[in-house]
DNA sequence: TTTTAAATATAATAATATTGCATTTAAAAT
DNA sequence: ATTTTAAATGCAATATTATTATATTTAAAA
């Protein structure tokens, strides 16, 4: 199952329209090998069929929400979720250099138990990256 | 020791000016509960003694250089470093709601461990968010 | 007090993000 | 197939956030 066909199948259960934009966000993101924002995307979009910025903006609002993509925080930009990690805590390898990054699984994910109690924050979700030197970058 | 005060030790030592501006905006830290960008900032400065914008992005940069700011990236917005949790993983949990967050040290943070040695990355820092709801927004 | 590199202010520009509204369209209903 | 309609998009305007270049000011050392 490609990252296309499962997003649209996600995207149709959560019954959202498939529609050209949203096809063209996700060949983009497909290929893509760095995160990339909303304007990121508008370029590598092919100029035969355009696409307005202010769309790629709600589309990548939608993603995010169904769960086919991650926000890079230390990059500012996107990147297609890698579905056989989908049960884990979404940690990020990200390259400081190039922005390449990696989803990746924490076998025993412990920040969440380790949150202490005196806090009070009530966890919803937790992000994790981890930035540092790719094999081509270092 | 306030954090004014071990903020101006820092700077000192590391061969920063103590300059009105950076005092101004380490005065708005020190006051502030939740991330604040570089124009929250502004707004928070007094109006007798207004700080350009240009500067204050300058002043932050060079606080998160030496350490004595983070960045809060579920927020866009940065903190003053709780210096007594200094040697841990700073790891922060953020009030999804209002932006309130609690800087904390896990007891055994097997993040870089965990990463799978396959990515390659040679891991140089790590940031750990938990968004959740804190007391006065549950 | 003088000196000087560092820091700041100002102005301009660039980059990123949001809003309201008219138009188009995917997908369901007929 | 055709019609229907809520959802999605395009467009224009605006808002917000961030960066750059350069002249001026200033903290701290000499
Ligand atoms: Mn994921
Ligand atoms: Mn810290
Ligand atoms: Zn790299
Ligand atoms: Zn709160």
């Amino acid at each position: 199952m490609t990252f296309i066909d499962e997003s649209i199948q996600i995207l149709k259960r959560e019954s959202y329209k498939i529609t050209g934009p949203r096809r063209a966000v996700l060949e983009v993101l497909a290929e893509a090998e760095i995160p990339l924002s909303a304007y990121d995307i508008e370029e590598h979009i092919p100029e035969n069929i355009p696409i307005n910025v202010v769309t790629i903006y709600r589309v990548l609002e939608v993603f995010e929400k169904v769960g086919i993509i991650h926000k890079i925080h230390t990059k500012e930009g996107y990147v297609r979720c890698d579905f056989e990690k989908q049960k884990g805590c979404h940690s990020f390898a990200v390259c400081s250099e190039c922005g390449r990054s990696k989803e990746f699984v924490q076998k025993e994910c412990k920040l969440e138990t380790q949150l202490p109690q005196k806090l009070v924050y009530k966890s919803l979700s937790h992000i994790s990256e981890i930035s540092g030197l790719c094999k081509q970058c270092a």
